[in-house]
DNA sequence: CAGGAGAGCGCAATCGATTGCAGCACAAAG
DNA sequence: CTTTGTGCTGCAATCGATTGCGCTCTCCTG
């Protein structure tokens, strides 16, 4: 039954009336009589048929759908499976559907300074959700000169902040991890992560914070990249090579169960020989042994809010960067 | 500089000929002298112009974007943050971008029968990829009947497979699970998950089949859904309800881990006491303490045989379901 | 110098839906 | 019976890019 009928020009020509009635008795936009409007929409119902959404958003000027960009551009790049952004991506996706709008994902590893400039002139999105900053500020920067519908997720303030940022204040972050271990007594407090993107950079600001402030010396920083690779034994390695670490601010989640594999492949129990805390609480966190304690990121307000900014930006309206709240989640592990 | 300048008609104008030019001076496709090629795209660069998509989707007829649908319709609904879901999902992401097409993201938690065909009527799309069945196989079955350019991931086998599907050998995943087990002497092998959707349904039968091979009475059935709830105590009581349990066959890695967690607040130790096996080796797997033995689903192979199939389907070629190779990973938890 | 070939480009239709403006029909009023 | 008014629909342009067909101009050949 559903064959043949594709367009509304098929379906004006079995109602016997024109494609410009048929568009408005479906959208029961104008005045049409009622008698018509339910015949219509009664045809197309019976064969199935929906609106063409590209022929649709071609005359209308829009699309209905939000471009959400990973770049991994930093050493550090983490997979968009880190359950962290997948978390979120799953919360974005709840959050446009609300609003009738779809999601056009995509990761890319910027080669160029055009990755971005090319989603946003295609015509393919109304909007733009850029996941991270990686190390691509410049290319933000620039961007938000000309392409106003534009969020970013990362560190509010980093470089001039010209685009919209949301964010949580890493660095007050970093600095409860670092002084609930402080302040347990632990004076040989490392930093496992990178710093190369400026969320982590701003947590190993605060972690830096926290010791000045206790008047205590920063203990030893093992770089291990977000993604880092399961078999490798550098982190091992280093832990041996600091036998005097006596706790342990992670950079990620993730990050933090490797290093408390590690630690215990080194001999060493968490969190009796060195608490650990990680960052993100991500769902896994608390169900882990033991259970991680870590720096929580509200990830549904998070989206709400980014969402919520961008709408705002594509009506015109200009907007500020955004700080989403963080609190210690207090478990096991520290 | 790169006001106003957003159709080819506009570049048309600069340079002084027609749309119709710029368009093949662009595509290089007709025969266009090479110093007006030359000139156009020059002018079309130094204006940073792109072509407008959706125009050009309109006309050609497609849309080099793929819709990925994830029905969240059954009980045991894994939310998209499920790490399985998520690697799967990251998989496809860098597959589609190979071949330039984009991906519509979307989860859906099916009201009605119209979900799939909303999204296959629409033309936003030129494909879709359904991951995991849930409990819509009447759907996808009936939808397969008139919409060819469709994959599922699921367990092929399940209803008639009037639909492409792509999964593993969930059957054999689960045998081989409960195996491992038997065959260390366990005698009270419990299986922990649901089974309401096909491929939990079919690793349940692997137990199942397992423990009729190996002449011994199955153990208990722990309900527990996919997206099970942290804090809730009903794994553990369960657990305790059941002392003779000497090993468990979860029905996923997420749900071995809290199976872990939850057997270690009731005191018994994993491997030692109670062996667990997980199933899909996500990439956390390996990192936890214990690290998991899991069943293994290879998922790059997984995404790229499913976009292959899909592309082939949208060329018009039938194409038979495929079974994914799986294998037993051997760690420390069983 | 005329005729023919062929390269290069323009015209206009097309994809499918939306919408301002105009026109028709029917009903009520004079 | 004619006029005015109002309520429904239709006409045709539009969104921006693509492409078959055909025209023009150049250059070569006889």
């Amino acid at each position: 039954m559903a064959g043949q009928v594709r367009t509304l020009a098929d379906i004006a020509l079995i109602a016997g009336v024109t494609p410009a009635t048929v568009s408005r008795a479906l959208a029961g936009h104008a005045k049409i009589s009622e008698k018509t409007r339910r015949r219509v929409v009664e045809i197309a119902e019976s064969h199935g048929f929906q609106v063409n959404q590209t022929a649709r958003n071609l005359r209308l000027g829009r699309t209905l759908s939000i471009g959400v960009v990973v770049p991994l551009g930093h050493e550090s790049a983490q997979r968009v499976s880190d359950p962290f952004y997948t978390a979120l991506i799953g919360h974005l996706m709840d959050g446009l559907a609300r609003r009738d709008h779809a999601m056009l994902l995509s990761a890319v590893t910027p080669h160029d300074s055009r990755w971005l400039s090319n989603l946003a002139g295609s015509g393919r999105v109304d909007g733009i959700i850029v996941l991270c900053q990686s190390d691509q500020d410049p290319v933000l920067h620039t961007m938000a000169q000309s392409y106003k519908p534009m969020v970013v997720w990362g560190e509010a303030g980093a470089g001039d902040s010209s685009y919209c940022c949301v964010g949580t204040d890493n660095r007050r972050g970093g600095r409860l991890a670092t002084q609930h271990l402080l302040s347990s007594g632990r004076r040989h407090v490392a930093y496992v992560g990178m710093t190369d993107i400026p969320e982590l950079a701003a947590r190993y600001s605060g972690y830096l914070d926290a010791h000045q402030k206790a008047r205590v010396a920063p203990g030893p920083h093992i770089s291990v990249p977000l993604a880092f690779d399961p078999g490798s034994p550098e982190l091992r390695e280093a832990l041996r090579l600091h036998p005097e670490i006596d706790a342990i601010v992670a950079a990620s989640d993730v990050i933090a169960m490797g290093t408390i594999k590690a630690l215990s492949q080194c001999g060493r129990r968490v969190p009796e020989d060195v608490p650990v805390v990680g960052y993100d609480d991500v769902s896994l966190a608390a169900h882990i042994l033991p259970a991680l304690t870590t720096i929580r990121q509200d990830l549904a307000t998070a989206a709400d809010t980014m969402i919520d900014l961008l709408f705002r930006r594509m009506r015109g309206e200009e907007t500020a960067s955004v700080r989403i709240p963080l609190e210690l989640v207090h478990r096991q592990s520290a």
